[in-house]
DNA sequence: AAGTGACCGAAATACCATTTCGGTCTGCTA
DNA sequence: TAGCAGACCGAAATGGTATTTCGGTCACTT
């Protein structure tokens, strides 16, 4: 395998294991069976070569998502699987769980920096769909950015941020009719 | 003045200034003109006395909020004037201020614990609210607590989150016709 | 030409001496 | 003698400094 392959999953790995700030260039140059100054022939810092990880990690998680739709399914039936994947995503892929992890712990500016392009791309990533929706006749036309912020973030109020306040986590039967009654039925033509 | 509402008023004021964690009780003693022992003769220790000092403040907000409310008008005119009021107190009242600052910055558990309780307060304030609508006929019976939990949430990430990544603040007008469109339809009768 | 790892200095860490502060308690004052 | 004050205590925080760590470079090897 080349050697920039060989160098970005020992990077995976260790940012995975360790996070951004506990993963040094000494132990991915260990990992990958390279010198440490080789790493330098291929990425400018530390930062570009976690750059590197995380887009292709988005990247993945974008895929993962559009996976889950299904060919004749409605609107809110295909928003609603990708939204989920996402979320789901979000609390099962090592590097975000533990980049999530950092961000809450250590603070690591980078790691800041990262989660917050991430969730960037996730708001365009949807608002694409919308449009979409919008260009198919599907849906009204509507600000797509605003509602794509607005269902994202209510997505991850009710999946991940009720159950710290309440013993048990909302059913994805009760997040489906609220939402449909709300949010999404104000999008449908 | 009695002992008990001066010490009251020096914590507040000390509160305000400097948040939980720098405010000593030999400063509350000395602002409040009396010796240290004395404060411990009405409050059992520090923790106490915030918890008396948030809990007035809570009260405050809520009477603030609630003059906010005109008689004759519609239910999503005084839920949106109550909510906005409730954020507007959020970034306008002192304490309130330095306790979310204290609590980003130096992750005090005392003040964690507080803005937690002081959530859960405005949450049950709302939910009453849609309750009252509710047994008025003026909304359609729902999942108190939860319409309150989306509805309070979507206000604070109009209003305070999509600044941070944008350049401008949304009108209140946009945010009133989103959320007009959405989660308030759903709520009339 | 491509790759390596010893080396550099800025920044982080560990360590410990010193200070701070919540809470107690004895003695003072009215 | 009841209520109040502030000196006092020890656990915890803080500050200063000796030491280590780590991102990035570069002279040397293959």
């Amino acid at each position: 395998m080349d050697r920039r392959e060989e160098i970005m999953l020992a990077a995976e790995k260790s940012f995975s294991m360790f996070g951004y700030k506990a993963t040094t260039m000494d132990r991915v140059a260990k990992i990958a069976n390279v010198g440490k100054g080789t790493i330098y022939t291929f990425f400018s810092n530390k930062e570009e070569l976690f750059h590197s990880i995380v887009w292709k990690m988005v990247e993945e998680m974008k895929n993962v998502s559009e996976r889950t739709a299904k060919e004749g399914a409605s609107f809110q039936e295909n928003a609603h699987a990708r939204i989920m994947q996402l979320l789901k995503f979000r609390e099962t892929h090592q590097l975000f769980i533990k980049l999530i992890e950092e961000e809450k712990e250590l603070r690591t500016p980078a790691v800041g920096d990262a989660l917050t392009s991430i969730e960037k791309e996730i708001l365009k990533f949807i608002a694409g769909k919308i449009e979409r929706g919008v260009a198919k006749g599907e849906l009204k036309p509507c600000d797509s950015e605003l509602i794509a912020f607005l269902l994202f973030r209510s997505y991850l109020a009710l999946v991940n941020d009720w159950s710290k306040t309440h013993d048990e986590q909302l059913t994805e039967k009760q997040i489906t009719d609220i939402l449909n009654g709300t949010i999404f039925s104000s999008l449908l033509v």
